[in-house]
DNA sequence: GCGCAACGTAACGAATATGGTTGCGCATGA
DNA sequence: TCATGCGCAACCATATTCGTTACGTTGCGC
């Protein structure tokens, strides 16, 4: 699947918005650039972005993406539930033979331990915010 | 990315190689009438689990697969390194722009935020073991 | 009102991953 | 020695992602 860079994408652009915060809006273009990509891919994503409350878009000339909040408020996971509408762990393409003992109850039996797994992925990626990940580029920089 | 239903057959034949434990050697053309798909199929997976020592397989007639340990020493994590050797969160298809410095760190700074949630979710695995599906597979038959 | 800048979205294609299938070689045990 | 079952490579169908083009729409400034 597989590569889905999505996530990663996803946090390299509000990164990238929190560190231009307080000016003009910055356009997809410009994103793109920093990125290496297509505008178009840009505002796709952003537009799952924006669904989930944390950008918002303006058109017109002077246009462009702005975080809808400070990025310290901003966590790994707010991102990962924006982007990642999938299951984490996908169930069989096709059914399973409900004949078998095995097959029948397979599935049910790995919800809970399914959904327990993905919180405590999201319980560990609330631990990191943007503003984290900012902070940690621009010392690089030096 | 995505629909990887390796990890979830992966269990579901552990799950059944236990079921069946203590008698003969279980062929992959039965495991594969269970999930529902092709004794190839089965067998390149199985492969992976082998490569873990997990199963072991023999050939010739009245071979086929069995279990390596106790299915109450098996867990999740076990089978989620086995069979899910990509990265949980994969980087941009394309580095990103050097020149501009958040595309330039970025992918550094989510080196440790990476890792750390993988670590979590493998912790939460560990917490399951196959036997704890086999007998809730069990309890849902009666 | 006009025109430009920028987003919104649909449509298409290339590249890639996955799952399914066939075929054939090899090992094993009766 | 022969049937059984794994090992593995090759191939195809399908789905997803990403990139690209194209066109419509919105909003600002003149």
């Amino acid at each position: 699947m597989k590569p889905n860079s999505r996530f990663t994408v996803a946090i390299h652009v509000l990164t990238l918005l929190a560190h231009e915060a307080g000016g003009e809006p910055v356009t997809s273009e410009y994103i793109a650039g920093s990125v290496n990509t297509n505008p178009v891919v840009i505002r796709r994503l952003l537009a799952l972005l924006r669904q989930a409350k944390l950008v918002r878009s303006q058109g017109g000339p002077g246009g462009g993406w702005q975080l809808t909040q400070p990025a310290r408020a901003i966590t790994l996971r707010d991102v990962y539930r924006a982007v990642q509408g999938d299951q984490l762990f996908p169930m069989h393409a096709g059914a399973p033979n409900p004949r078998c003992p095995v097959g029948a109850g397979i599935q049910a039996a790995l919800g809970a331990p399914y959904a327990e797994a993905r919180l405590a992925l999201e319980r560990q990626l609330g631990r990191t915010t943007v503003a984290d990940l900012l902070r940690d580029v621009r010392a690089q920089a030096r």
